[in-house]
DNA sequence: AACTCAGGGCCAAGC
DNA sequence: GCTTGGCCCTGAGTT
């Protein structure tokens, strides 16, 4: 197995020549090396230039930042790193490395059935398959998508975030049901915000607080445009076939049935790579519940700690969303940091309205945990409830809007595929695929909202205030991430520090 | 029990 | 003195 992806893969780092499976994927000794010291010496490098710089063979010595930047973005994970640098053994990960070469071999045995005038082969023996460097590592184009796939199973945090999580793995069963009630008042703080007992915060959230209402996680009462897709097929513990790589890979197979090889839409394949929001919903309450079981009782998060963590959960699935993103992989991985790098905030606040225009009620906040929070902050600062009101004005202008499914995937693919970001590579590339999405949002306001004059143009004219609010939500997260508010060590302190670099 | 292989340590080379 | 990266050791999991 070592000889076959060793001569037949490139670092997904540097290029270089993999040697195995280190701290999450394929990489080569060096970075391997490298990482490991980085994380061991909790390294913290600085860019002098625009952290955008090349990582490659060559160059790959000249910029630490970029490098361990990019060793982070390609997925490699930090927790792999043993905090006790015990020497030896197996780690968490086996199961999904034993997994990514199943599916490399699947993979590439589809690929001899498919092509033409190819000898058939025995795909675990004779033959390796030579994966192209990928974005994830672990299975960018395997059949089970790739970092949701450690998540589900190991539910660590995701590469980058930093910490040393032990690695639960997590029942589906236990997954799913959990997305499937309501949540049931795990965190006292956010109940019980104004009772003793919990820690306060300057300037935070003092509202009063309502569970989800009970059909939520059903959502299956409403045929909102919006009602997300609860099929088991998007589950996470689904077979292969039924996540959307796998959907890829196998797309590639001659199908038996003519319908089958129907080429879905553009819209429609934009759609199919958005997340499942009851299964967001399990995975961030999961995550908060063993967050808070990991501390003791007076050392309980805040309000303020609680939604960032949930908000940087929700980065983490929005991450994850754009890198599974097929028009998204097409890019260079540079290209696809600087520009996560600079949307990050926007994507967060277009998912936040997207799921007020679905869920949210009159004067209340939904949260991605289904819980909500009243708008009337009375004790919050005068940024946070200028936020809350700008954002709420959004919604309504929103909901005015009769936005739909197919319109909101548009403006956070317009928002990611933004050409004016610095330092973009392949300019040219994204922005041909803005224009792509901009023509099919436009043909989709025509078609189906033919009754709304100009639907198009007054979505686009709502995306300046998008960015205006997700930079004076960075403004914000900065300045309470200066006075130590912020939880270190998170997706969310780490874009913020990218950019204020 | 033998084998596998991913994590850690060592150390010469280079800056 | 620090970083890099190739090589070797270790030991839990697999066969």
């Amino acid at each position: 197995v070592r000889s076959c992806y060793e001569s037949e893969e490139n670092c997904p780092v540097c290029g270089d020549r993999v040697s195995g499976y280190h701290y999450g994927l394929l990489t080569c000794e060096s970075c391997k090396g490298f990482f490991k010291r980085s994380v061991q010496n909790n390294k913290h490098y600085t860019c002098a230039d625009q952290q955008s710089c090349p990582v490659n063979l060559s160059q790959r010595k000249r910029c630490p930042s970029c490098r361990f930047q990019k060793c982070l973005a390609v997925g490699m994970k930090r927790e792999a790193v043993r905090a006790d640098r015990m020497r030896g053994g197996r780690n968490k990960f086996g199961p999904l490395y034993r997994r990514d070469r199943q599916m490399k071999q699947r993979r590439m045995y589809n690929q001899e059935q498919t092509a033409p005038n190819r000898i058939k082969t025995e795909p675990a023996q004779t033959h390796c398959p030579h994966a192209p460097s990928d974005f994830h590592g672990i299975g960018s184009q395997t059949s089970l998508p790739p970092s949701s796939d450690a998540s589900h199973h190991y539910h660590t945090y995701p590469s980058g975030m930093g910490h040393s999580s032990e690695s639960l793995p997590l029942d589906c069963s236990m997954n799913t049901g959990r997305g499937l009630t309501p949540p049931s008042l795990p965190y006292p703080a956010l109940y019980h915000c104004t009772l003793p007992g919990y820690p306060q915060e300057k300037g935070g959230i003092h509202s009063s607080c309502s569970s989800a209402p009970a059909n939520y996680a059903g959502h299956s009462t409403q045929n909102h445009p919006f009602t997300p897709r609860s099929t088991p097929a998007s589950s996470p513990c689904s077979t292969p076939s039924s996540s959307t790589a796998f959907s890829q890979a196998f797309s590639q197979v001659p199908a038996a049935s003519p319908l089958a090889t129907v080429t879905p839409s553009f819209l429609g394949q934009l759609l199919e790579g958005e997340q499942d929001e009851s299964q967001l919903c399990a995975k961030v309450l999961a995550s908060l519940q063993r967050e808070q079981a990991n501390r003791g009782k007076h050392d309980r998060l805040n309000t303020f700690s609680i939604m960032c963590k949930m908000a940087d959960q929700t980065l983490f699935g929005l991450v994850e969303w754009a890198r599974n993103s097929s028009l998204f992989k097409e890019l260079k991985v540079e290209d696809q940091m600087v520009l996560l790098q600079s949307c990050w905030s926007e994507l967060l606040v277009l998912d936040h309205l997207c799921r007020q225009v679905t869920y949210g009620k009159e004067s209340c906040i939904y949260l991605v945990t289904g819980q909500q929070v009243s708008t009337i902050l009375s004790q919050a600062g005068a940024t946070l409830s200028s936020l809350v009101s700008r954002t709420q004005d959004l919604v309504s202008k929103f909901k005015a809007l009769q936005l739909d499914r197919h319109e909101f995937v548009c403006l956070k693919y317009l928002v990611l595929f933004n050409p004016d970001v610095k330092s973009v590579q392949s300019r040219r590339q994204v922005e041909q695929t803005q224009e792509k999405v901009n023509r099919a949002l436009m043909e989709h306001t025509q078609q189906c909202h033919s009754g709304q004059s100009d639907k198009f143009g007054q979505l686009l004219l709502r995306l300046p205030e998008v960015r205006s609010i997700s930079l004076q939500v960075e403004e914000y997260l900065y300045q309470r991430h200066l006075l130590g508010d912020l939880p270190c060590n998170s997706l969310l302190s780490e874009m913020l520090h990218t950019k204020h670099n």
